[in-house]
DNA sequence: CCGAAATCTGAACGCCGTCAAGATTTTCCC
DNA sequence: GGGAAAATCTTGACGGCGTTCAGATTTCGG
């Protein structure tokens, strides 16, 4: 009675707080094991409401899952922003790289919904999805600007954003495991992600040949 | 009657080549649109077979996607074994990252299970699937460890996997449409990916320090 | 040639996403 | 305050899915 909807049975029809259990429920299913498992109907179950409440809040499962995305776009964009813009290009873009592996390992589901098939930032009606798409990118692209010519500003990126992207990707679906361990190395995996950045970050420094008094675009 | 099975409609109660018309299906099934549109009966609707024809030839769905996947594996590992020996490491690598790419984008169906949420070759039962990983991964590492000092070679090695898994994924998403027209270019991915691979051999070379002597391992 | 093994069918089960119609609660305006 | 309108949730149904199982059909080895 105190609490009013929080617990499973709860006492009154209305849940009071549904679409951020459903979330809730979605983001736990998909860390626990994977977006096959990830239905509807689980959510509302977690959630104690009948199989067709959640329609009522996200219209369909890809309506749930752009959301979702959104909030991992959102994420990742804050995340990297929020890296010390006082530091030197390369190593702030290695920071930004940080977080974006650092947050895929801290909110696995999301990470996965972002990324995964179903989201398709381009071609969804979701103006917000393709917004804060963008708005990460531009992150990475106007600190890459200040290190490298104009005309390899965006390769330059692409090549970032791939490595961290793939970095991360591997790193979740635990796809470096057997090939780490059979290679001798049983080093855990954060330790792994570091030392490939800071290969990255020497890579990176290593063609330094910018003009950084041109800031391109 | 000359041909005995290959038609939709067949004649005798035996397709004849069912699992190899299944595994077709499947790979164009998912090439056309995502593999959330691979079902076992549509394969076996395309294949003219009962829909619990599939089990008997590979359990359940995941033991077609791990069929497919060491497929993948092993597409991946001949691809790249029969880049040009005879080039120096870096530019053998950088052929190696093309063929990983170029295989992506030939094969969209059979890279996205291959590399897919459910294929786990640490984990599975499947043999063949863990040495065909393996292998691919192997080529990648005997080949750093030309360019890279010991201790160095395996974060080197994950740093270009990373970099072409990610390049690779994010092209076959078409995560980079917005993002590079965004950007005021409209090149085509071809092209793009090719930049990007010029980046990485460079970025690679730059960072020579290694002592071609030592084989390492 | 015949029995055993391989291959495929048909029917069933439970789970899924989704929709439509109705019940219940809240909100909001008069 | 009170009552209509909107928001929220339930119930029941539909078709599609993966999977299982008993049985029909074909192939193959001895």
């Amino acid at each position: 009675m105190s609490s009013p909807a929080r617990p499973k049975p709860r006492a009154s029809y209305h849940h009071g707080n549904l679409k951020a259990a459903l979330l809730a429920a979605a983001e736990e299913l998909i860390a626990e094991s994977g977006s096959a498992q990830l239905t509807l109907r689980e959510c509302a179950r977690r959630a104690g409401v009948s199989p067709a409440a959640p329609a009522h809040h996200f219209g369909n499962l890809l309506g749930l899952l752009e959301h979702i995305a959104t909030l991992g776009f959102e994420d990742l964009a804050s995340d990297m922003e929020s890296t010390q813009t006082s530091l030197p290009p390369a190593a702030r873009l290695r920071a930004m790289g940080e977080a974006y592996v650092r947050f895929a390992l801290r909110s696995p589901g999301r990470f996965r919904v972002t990324f995964g098939e179903k989201i398709r930032p381009s071609e969804s009606a979701n103006e917000k999805l393709r917004a804060a798409a963008e708005r990460a990118f531009g992150l990475l692209e106007s600190e890459v600007a200040r290190i490298r010519k104009p005309a390899q500003v965006l390769q330059q990126t692409v090549l970032l954003w791939s490595t961290v992207h793939g970095l991360a990707t591997l790193l979740l679906d635990q796809r470096l495991n057997t090939l780490v361990s059979a290679s001798g190395s049983g080093a855990p995996f954060e330790t792994l992600g570091r030392e490939v950045l800071d290969q990255l970050q020497r890579m990176c420094e290593a063609v330094q040949e910018a003009d950084p008094e041109e800031p391109a675009v």
